[in-house]
DNA sequence: GTGAAAGCGCTAACAT
DNA sequence: ATGTTAGCGCTTTCAC
């Protein structure tokens, strides 16, 4: 027979006849406790259908094995992707997120209030602006945060994030590789980084080539498909003679709705007519419908960092700041651009 | 000058000149306290940055404000937008989800073992199987648990879901009225309800208009883009006078893999040669390159159905259980059916 | 190796 | 209305 609620460490120690620390120690690894004690301990605990509470726990060792993850922007596949890829790594390493969403755009800083409230061991945050004085205040209280591509020049927090600006720079070369001479772009938020440094390093390498900013047309769009889709019916929508024959867009999601818009509103062919290119290689870019050229942001790659930037080994210790880790991601050619002349 | 780690309600007590529990019934809202009293210990907690500490609070109340949510698949969009809603709807009223993934088809049990380590309010499982077993620990230990989208039969733990036989039965109409007379379907995990059922309601009503099931081609797919494209190819890729002129996928995400094998492997038009349709309306199905007839789930009703049944409110009490809700989806009629000739 | 005892930060009686 | 006190379930010295 059960109990109606839940076992204690001292129902488990009284029924196997040891102290309630002895029930601890069964619990942790590196206790000094006899083999034999701790079988006792476990087969009364298995009895009991015991489990340690974490929560009860963490009072006392200050670590709750809980990261929070913000995330701003849930509509956007590559998101969802690294969130995804954070809960795998956490939960590899017994620990879980704890999840908060913010509107897209929005300001974290109101879930980061309510992240002070839990003691979480370390905070990500991914595409969502935080305030500096929030970030002071979460690392005055030792709890760590990393930035998941959304870095902020002369901010407090650690970051990682793909190397924005040398990807820009991939599509540009595989743009004037694939006999391009009229580009155009569709850009995202002007305040975030990762916009800017993705068209940055696209005009820069264009420049290299002779090209005038001046002389890309621009269009920026809200980071979702319907904002693609609009900025490219912007940009496009007129006499087809004046068409660039090149389209950057700074995110695959946006990509994607100016595709649609490109072929189903305006009957261009892709690549022939133009020649389209996103950033981030979600996983809707291989679909035979878009078979998106892109640059694949090494995701696994830049958890793995984040996490380890966490430093949950030696929890309570300085943080180090102002730390920006910049991982290189990679062209991946597919249909919507021209293969090079040969 | 701040403390180096956080305040306690007793440092803010000493600072406003008042005891520990008047520190605590200053944050708490229903308590008796002086309104000159909360003030002084709110600017002291102010001047301190004293939040206070939701995890200490929980042990003793029990409650901790966090929802356990277990996804089986963060590949399908649909349970992306659920995720989304549930973490919308959970901080409306206060309260976080601590997130687990499932590997696709995979066993909740690991997840739930790791679940029960924390003082959980709830659980919502979405897309994943549950042992009875393990339902029966989750339960007896008075934390409920509430299936999304998952009915088991004869399972002890609540469940709310779309009424997928029902919306089947849409799509059989809907077919019906576009004038098909062959149909073939794609399935997906034989051993989920939610496939049977929408299954069940489709045969159903193509039963009643003189269609026996095994004049019904089907292939099983599992619930990908990849799972629908393969799904697609082998069912289809024959001769084509043998075709169906209707395909019915059980979700959305295989079927934008049935319709891009169909368009760009095939060679089929759609809906002229072949009327598809879908199920769950995910954000991709409205996209211009895809403009897919579905059954959209009623998410947010859904959602709010769902924390409903966790009920917050009566912690601890009784759990009712062997409760199932299912809520009728509704047609979204769009490009990929044929319009009913008049 | 094991038990006794002291908290972790908080809430909730219980007095006053 | 406010302070005092006793825990919530656990980890961790500290003796033995």
């Amino acid at each position: 027979m059960k109990p109606s609620h839940r076992a204690t460490s001292f129902d488990v120690a009284a029924l196997a006849g040891v102290s309630q620390s002895a029930v601890s120690r069964a619990f942790s690894q590196q206790s000094s406790i006899a083999a034999e004690t701790r079988a006792r301990v476990l087969e009364a605990a298995r009895q009991l259908d015991y489990v340690p509470n974490r929560i009860a726990s963490s009072l006392i060792t200050r670590r709750t094995n809980i990261v929070a993850v913000i995330v701003g922007d849930m509509a956007n596949p590559f998101y969802v992707q690294a969130l995804h890829c954070i809960g795998c790594a956490l939960q590899a390493r017994g620990r879980q997120i704890l999840l908060f969403t913010v509107d897209r755009g929005g300001s974290a800083d109101e879930a980061m209030r309510r992240v002070l409230q839990y003691q979480v061991d370390g905070v990500l945050l991914t595409s969502a602006q935080l305030s500096m004085r929030m970030t002071s205040r979460s690392l005055d209280r030792g709890v760590p945060i990393v930035l998941f591509n959304r870095y902020v020049p002369g901010h407090d927090a650690a970051c990682v994030r793909c190397d924005n600006a040398h990807g820009g720079g991939l599509i540009a070369e595989a743009f004037l590789r694939g006999g391009a001479r009229r580009f155009a772009m569709i850009t995202g938020d002007p305040g975030a980084t990762t916009s800017q440094d993705r068209v940055r390093g696209f005009v820069t390498r264009l420049a290299e080539a002779g090209l005038a900013r001046g002389d890309i047309a621009e269009a920026c769009g809200h980071s979702t498909y319907e904002g693609g889709a609009a900025a490219a019916l912007a940009l496009l929508d007129r006499q087809r003679r004046e068409w660039p024959d090149a389209l950057y867009c700074i995110n695959d999601i946006m990509a994607l709705g100016a595709m649609d818009v490109l072929r189903m509103r305006l009957g261009a062919a892709i690549p022939q007519d133009i020649q389209v290119a996103g950033f981030d290689d979600i996983p809707q870019a291989a679909h035979l419908s878009y078979q998106l050229t892109t640059v694949a942001q090494p995701v696994e790659a830049m958890v793995a960092e984040a996490l380890a930037l966490l430093h949950f080994d030696r929890a309570g210790q300085r943080i180090e700041r102002a730390i920006d880790r910049a991982l290189p991601g990679q062209l991946v050619m597919r249909a919507t651009l021209r293969a090079p002349s040969a």
